[in-house]
DNA sequence: GTCGTTGCAAAGCGTTTGCAGCCTA
DNA sequence: TAGGCTGCAAACGCTTTGCAACGAC
């Protein structure tokens, strides 16, 4: 069972307390303002820690760097706004993708992501 | 104006002759069967001047380093399977994605990742 | 006191770049 | 011949790992 340290909620914290997918570096910088003396690859081994015990998910979004986000949220996708570079919620899924399903292979999961202008942007 | 050279229509063959998106390191492994002395670095150097040229494509998932197919085809998604790693076309889409798109936002694109199993690992 | 945890630095890994020699035009 | 092109190796940025000191229990 793993052990309840400053660094571990710090960085636990940081990921519950934004309002969007967070990368390891905005997570250390959050994480510092606690634990100042807060290492990247203590924020590495413990995102890795986290998402083994169910608690993050893991955003991958076309050519960037991961990001990571409460585990536990129903189905959605994700929309990447072209402008301030935000990545935001989005709910819901149009139900037709195993349409497009070649045949004779078997679909077990997607990601679908928006691009565009989000409200603020727009 | 580029020169014509061995290694660039060798690497410009290997992603043509592909019928699936292919990373740089199996494009080296295809063009050294031509010029056996071929180095990574061209490689990469070929791939950044196909793509200004506009004879190639990107094609990024998530969390996967880029692959890169020819230029110039329909609209379509990627397939990419569990077991084997490959990348495959789905050709069509799921017309309804503005349908999940939040009031406020303007949808500019979209990209749609399958994953599952392919027909062989199946 | 144990042993899991941390921070630092070094090592990986994929990609980029500097440089001297090569080859297309 | 000139200048773009290539291969090698070193440099890079992000992530992982080895290791000795630290601290939760």
């Amino acid at each position: 069972m793993p052990r309840s340290t400053r660094q571990r909620s710090a960085i636990h914290n940081a990921i519950n307390h934004a309002d969007r997918p967070v990368s390891p570096t905005e997570i250390l910088d959050a994480a510092q303002a606690d634990v100042p003396s807060l290492g990247i690859a203590t924020v590495y081994r413990t995102l890795k820690l986290l998402e083994t015990a169910g608690e993050i998910t893991p955003v991958e979004l076309p050519g960037e760097p991961p990001r990571y986000e409460p585990a536990g949220k129903a189905h959605h996708h994700h929309f990447h706004c072209r402008l301030c570079d935000r990545v935001f919620e989005v709910e819901g899924c149009p139900g037709a993708i195993k349409d497009i399903l070649p045949k004779g292979f078997t679909l077990e999961s997607h990601d679908i992501t928006l691009y565009g202008l989000c409200s603020d942007c727009n």
